[in-house]
DNA sequence: GTGGTCTAGACCACA
DNA sequence: GTGGTCTAGACCACG
C-alpha cells in the first residue's frame, strides 16, 4: 500500500498517516486481519521518526481500526457488524462537505453519484458477506 | 445566526467559526449577499479574542465564501455558477468520511439516505434561480 | 497538591502521574473547574520531560477526567451526574483486588471499614450537592 | 479452571495470566495445595510462551500466592493466618479504584452492595475453618 | 525483534 | 505563553 505525505502541510504527519491507513481498511487494500508494517520499518519508509508512527498505531488502535498484538505486531481489526446508526461526530462532518459542495455548485444527483463511485471503491463486508 | 463554540475541544475556534459560517451560508441561514457581523461584534458576542474572528474571516475570504468591502464591511459572495466539478480536496475529504461510514457498518444506501436528509436542508440556488 | 513519583519503578511516569491526579480529583484536593498547571511548569517542577507530562494529560483528557481549553489550559472536568453503573472494567479491577485482600486474610467486615475510610476522603459531589 | 487471555490488548500475557490465577485461588477455584499445571503444559494449552508462564509463576511464587516444590511442581500455598492489616500497595490500589468509582458518579452505598456480591464468590477460609 | 517509554531540545499553531 | 507536533537517539518490557 503507498503512502504519501505531505511534509509541508497544516495537517500533521500523524493524522496523514492516520487518515490514509483508515482508508486502507476500508478499500480492502489492507485486508482484514492483515498485519500492518512495523514501526520503525513505517518510520523508515516514510522517513519520519518512530514516535509519529507511534502516535499514528496509538490512535488507530484507540479508535478501534487496528488492533495490537504484542506478540506479532500490529494488525487490522475484524469487521465491524452492520449498523446502520451513524456517529453524531460523522453526520457533523458530513454535513460541512455537502456544504462546502452545494455553494461549489454541485447538486445532490452528482454528489450522490460522487458517493457512489467512492463507495465502490470500498470492499464493505457488511452486506453478504458477513456471518 | 446562532453560533456556539465548544472552548475546550480539539478543534481550533476560528475553525469551527469558519465551518459554522459556511453551513449558516449553504443553509440560506445566512443570505446572499447579507452583511455579516463586524469582527469586534461577533468577537463580543462569542466572548473571544478578535484575532480568532479576524482569522475565521481571513480563511473565508480567502476561500471565496465571502467577500470584504472596505466600505461596508463582510458579505456573503453571490454564488457560483453550477459547477458539476467537485474540487480535489473535497473529493478526499468525502472519501474518508465515507471510509469511516464503511467501517462503522453503514451501507451505501443508508448513507445515500443521510446524504439526502442534509441536501434538503440546504438552500442552493443552483437548480432554480440560476441566473 | 503534591505529587510524588518513583523513578525507579515498574509504572510508567505518565501513568503514576494520571493516577495521582485522578485521586487528586476524587478528593477535591483539585477543585472541579480548577486550573491544572501548565505542561511545562508541572514537567519543570517534577524534573521530568514535557512530552511525559503531555502524555498523562493527554490520557486524561481522552478518559474525560480534564478538559483542555486552548486558551487557558487544562481544568479538571465538571462533575459526571450520579451513575449507579460501575463500568465493566472498574469491576474486573475490584475483582482482583478483593481477591488478593482475601487471600491476605483481610475477611470482608474489615474490608467494608477500608473502604469507607478512603470513600470518606473522596469529596463526591453526587448525593446532596448536585442540581 | 478456564483461563482467557486477550493476546491484543494493554495488559502484559504474564500479568493476566498471574491475575487469573490469584482470583482462582481466591474464589477457590483453586483449591488450597492444590497442584498447577507444570508450566510447558499450560504454555501448550494456552497457545503461549513458555517464557511468559514461566514469569507468571514467578511473580506468584515471589508474592507468595504459590509454592514451588522441586519435586511435585507447583502448588497453592496454605491459608495465611487471619490478618486485618491491608498491604500498603492494596490500599493504594483500592484507593485509585474508589476515586475512579466516585468521579464516575458511583455512591458509597452501591460500591459496599458490589464488594458484598463480589466477595460473596470468594471461598475465604479465614473466618470459619481457621486452624 | 516488537512496541512502549523517556529524554532534551526545537518549532509551530492557537489565542 | 499555552498546548501540539516532531526529531534523534536511547533504554526497557514483552514474548
Amino acid at each position: 500500500m503507498i503512502i504519501s505525505l505531505q511534509l509541508a502541510g497544516d495537517i500533521p504527519l500523524y493524522e496523514q498517516l492516520r487518515n490514509q491507513i483508515v482508508v486502507g481498511i476500508a478499500t480492502g487494500e489492507l485486508a482484514r486481519e492483515e498485519k500492518l508494517p512495523t514501526v520503525r520499518q513505517l518510520a523508515d519508509d516514510l522517513g519520519i521518526n518512530t514516535m509519529t508512527v507511534n502516535k499514528a498505531y496509538s490512535l488507530l488502535k484507540q479508535e478501534g481500526y487496528i488492533v495490537v498484538d504484542r506478540r506479532h505486531g500490529a494488525k487490522v481489526s475484524p469487521p465491524k457488524p452492520h449498523n446502520p446508526e451513524p456517529s453524531p461526530q460523522l453526520e457533523e462532518e458530513l454535513q460541512l462537505i455537502i456544504a462546502q459542495a452545494a455553494i461549489q455548485g454541485i447538486d445532490p444527483i452528482r454528489f450522490q453519484k460522487l458517493c457512489s463511485n467512492i463507495f465502490s471503491r470500498m470492499a464493505y463486508p457488511h452486506l453478504n458477506e458477513e456471518r
